[in-house]
DNA sequence: GATGAACTAAACTGGTCAGTCTATTGTACC
DNA sequence: GGTACAATAGACTGACCAGTTTAGTTCATC
């Protein structure tokens, strides 16, 4: 009746992977036990089981999961349109409000915990965010629309460190832990502070 | 007879600090098991315990003490006499070299995976690494020498920016395990363009 | 209301691990 | 050579945990 449902192997899946992700965002790989999974997500151990063979493949099928939903926070095209200071501007907001989310501070806290035990999840997160990230801007500064008033030679390096200038320290203490002070007018500082250095350098004359 | 012998418990202290360095940077804390960290270092399991209470301290002590080596890695002081391109070309270069030295990266991924489990943890190496470079950096930029040449308002938000602009796209993959060119060539690039935005931005007019 | 698949709780297995304990051996010093 | 501490190997305890199994329950569907 309801086609939306997906073809999964039964109607826990979705309980199965919330559980999970809840858990191991939480406590990374060696921290989280089945059980606690299983509790988290309302469901006994043999569903969960039933589901994934392991509690490896259980974590790779969060993980991914999450990666996939990183990469589809795509920039919307209409910001494109605008003058390219007001763009720059509401990327880099844009951008330094997704960084700083709870979501993904947990995710890539997680994924650079276990990059060494899994290595395919390191690069999986790497191409699912700061790659999409990298190589969307990377295409609008290497666009026609921006070579007008920006003197732009090589749109990787001057996109990596657009990225970088966004990120700013702010974003280091969040993956520390340590107390910052991440209110919107301090977000819009660095964004107005990363606009201004990076227009400084390509300005055309 | 030996005066250098550091005044601690017994003869194999240092043993033991260094088999638990290795283990746990290579492991993380949940990976490491004692017995494994015993038998690196050369130890019985029951001199470990003599030493350090728990796993825990143990833990705490190796990584405490990593972040000072850390912070005890300071600017030398004839490079702030050179001319000011110069200068912050060879900050951002010895930077970099630090950053993505095994040591450093392999330090940065337990701190991070670790601050939830042990909060006072991501502070330590926050202060004793991050937050050493950009007083550092934030004090240069604010000296008379520097102010005859830039314009900084904020010397802290500078340094932030100077830092960040040195990080590039390379660290962030070395940190995720992804493969990534990090010839000499490469970082003399990232040292060169990053003092180029940094100039153009806060350059005199 | 019968059928079969999905789900359940709970017990169980085999393994690992932190931390303790014991009985013994080295080592330094008087 | 006697005293006292440092260190050792290895056995042991109690806890936890991944993954399996069993015997029974829910639920959609016909």
């Amino acid at each position: 009746m309801n086609i939306s449902v997906p073809l999964k192997k039964g109607r826990k899946f979705d309980q199965v992977i919330a559980g999970a992700r809840e858990v191991f965002l939480r406590e990374g790989f060696e921290g989280a036990s089945v059980d606690q999974i299983a509790r988290d997500a309302g469901v006994s151990k043999a569903t969960l089981y039933s589901y994934f063979p392991d509690k490896q493949a259980l974590f790779m099928a969060v993980l991914t999961s999450q990666c996939q939903m990183q990469s589809e926070q795509a920039m919307g095209i209409e910001i494109l349109q605008r003058p390219v200071p007001e763009a720059l501007y509401s990327i880099a907001r844009s951008f330094l409000n997704f960084l700083m989310s709870d979501f993904s501070i947990q995710v890539f806290r997680v994924c650079v915990a276990e990059s060494n035990r899994f290595p395919e999840l390191g690069r999986a997160f790497y191409d699912s965010g700061p790659k999409q990230a990298l190589d969307q801007i990377a295409a609008y500064l290497g666009s026609e629309k921006v070579a007008r008033e920006l003197k732009i030679d090589d749109p990787y390096m001057a996109a990596d460190q657009f990225l970088q200038l966004c990120r700013a320290d702010m974003l280091l203490r969040r993956i520390l832990n340590v107390d910052t002070d991440d209110s919107p007018d301090k977000m819009d500082r660095i964004a107005r502070e990363t606009v201004a250095t990076f227009l400084a350098r390509y300005r055309r004359a």
